[in-house]
DNA sequence: ACTTTAATGCAACTAAGTTGCAAATATATA
DNA sequence: TATATATTTGCAACTTAGTTGCATTAAAGT
């Protein structure tokens, strides 16, 4: 079940994913938010947004959640499925706009992938 | 640093990788050998063991490690990429003896990248 | 304005992994 | 073979990311 109330601290989340144009991290958005948020608060919008399909999410370089504005996904599918990238420098991390196809697999079925690259960004190049 | 000395916790663990065809994962490695070693050990067996490019390891489906005997991995650098494939039903991880092509980007370097698909198995098709 | 129900904060918890240190055990040396 | 030295190990305590239960707060419907 996905967001019911217009809440502040809903439009508090939403802000801060329309000032970036990056991905966010929970444990980032937990640390910016703090003063004005619970973390329990975060995840759980975290995981509202993610099921309306206004997010989706992916683990990052540890381990980690990472979040992002969804693009074509809906509340019953997340269809946009791209690889991501982490800069080793900076930490940064973004979606990528292309498709990595996936072979055919001998004896099994993929039902879904992800992709992690890790590399230098623009910006530390 | 890798491996120095041969103890017997080292050949306990080399042992779990020879019986096993699949990957393992730290936490199910740690309960395996519960009885017989302390999770720490098995921690730092495990991490001298990539060091020495005996086993690779990579992030499973929520964030867990796993680790998988090296195909042509040296000390110094693990050369054999390859994506890894987990089973959605009953949780087995493997080596995709498979290349999957990273193409190139603009305005990035990728310096590395890690593929998981998942799926059925053979075993749950 | 009042009622209902969802959202929030808090504290306590879980799970995976890490760290410091003293005790145990390989290996090298005599 | 005994001894010295240095690596490994176990333990307990810690860290970090994320989760849960429950009482309180705040949207939204009437």
């Amino acid at each position: 079940m996905g967001i019911l109330r217009k809440t502040q601290s809903l439009a508090l989340m939403l802000d801060e994913f329309d000032k970036s144009s990056h991905a966010i991290s929970a444990i980032d958005l937990i640390s910016r938010l703090s003063n004005k948020l619970n973390k329990t608060t975060v995840y759980r919008i975290l995981d509202k947004l993610e099921d309306d399909g206004l997010l989706h999410s992916f683990l990052g370089k540890n381990g980690i959640k990472w979040y992002a504005k969804c693009n074509g996904c809906s509340k019953t599918a997340h269809t946009d499925v791209h690889p991501h990238f982490q800069c080793l420098e900076c930490g940064q991390v973004d979606c990528l706009a292309i498709q990595i196809p996936i072979p055919e697999l001998p004896n099994r079925t993929a039902l879904m992938s992800s992709v992690l690259i890790q590399g230098k960004c623009q910006d530390c190049l």
